[in-house]
DNA sequence: GATTGACTTTGCGCGTACTCGAAGTATTAT
DNA sequence: ATAATACTTCGAGTACGCGCAAAGTCAATC
């Protein structure tokens, strides 16, 4: 017994929609059908979905997690350039942290300046955009 | 004197584009133009530049930054809910940076795994999506 | 004063990645 | 058997832009 789309969706997170648009792009090519034509997926499958939400999640685009699944599909002579594209992959999400851990510290001075300013009754926006 | 659209993408490291983009769309009420209707862009404008691109890279949708902009139009009285809303984005951006971390654990044990399968020549795809 | 050329303006359309809804049919559980 | 769920297909909408074209602006030559 496999899970139908309601509770894959369910287990996911994601909508029915997005795992039949998933699916449609090329990113779930495992997932088996009953006879009837449903959807069943397995818990092997979610593993697969896992990785890919992860991937998703952190900003690599669908058509690249469809040449990282072609890979996966073309089998062990593909390790290399699989391997290649999640080291690549893996750079960017930590320059993206770094960039947002920025933003973070921009943020937090902005607060302590609204903090000020709601003290004061008073504050100009201009105020207070890079220093503490 | 001030900069032209060109001069201002290049400061920004946004692009025209997208500069009248943010202006149509109400996130940059304050820039002046030149009686020939060009846009002039002051060092001041920067600043506030600065805080959209810090909110934007942050994730927060143009109509909530557009939102804060009118606030900041409305003048003091409106200082608490600014102050709010900012309140309340960081702490967005906080869990968003820990899931990003999460994320990259999952992706820093693929790779080991790939590294691994690289090694033997061989390796199953199913392989290790949690535990290292 | 007119022309040249670089730059800007507006506006429409395209693209990605969903997201939603409805129609009409098939499948499945009770 | 009937109700609930799932299927595909279609179309439309949203967010956040990019690309291009036609027209307008501006400063400097000729």
């Amino acid at each position: 017994m496999g899970y139908t789309i309601a509770q894959a969706a369910e287990k996911t997170g994601l909508s029915e929609h997005t795992l039949r648009y998933y699916e449609r792009e090329g990113l779930l090519p495992f997932v088996k059908r009953t006879p009837g034509g449903i959807r069943s997926f397995q818990d092997s499958d979610f593993e697969w979905l896992a990785l890919i939400c992860c991937l998703k999640k952190t900003g690599m685009q669908i058509k690249e997690i469809k040449q990282f699944v072609d890979w996966c599909k073309e089998g062990d002579s593909t390790l290399e350039k699989r391997r290649e594209m999640l080291v690549g992959h893996r750079e960017a999400v930590v320059r993206r942290i770094a960039d947002l851990r920025k933003c973070l510290d921009n943020i937090d001075c902005k607060i302590r300046c609204y903090t000020s300013a709601c003290e004061a009754g008073t504050g100009a926006p201009y105020l207070c955009t890079k220093k503490g």
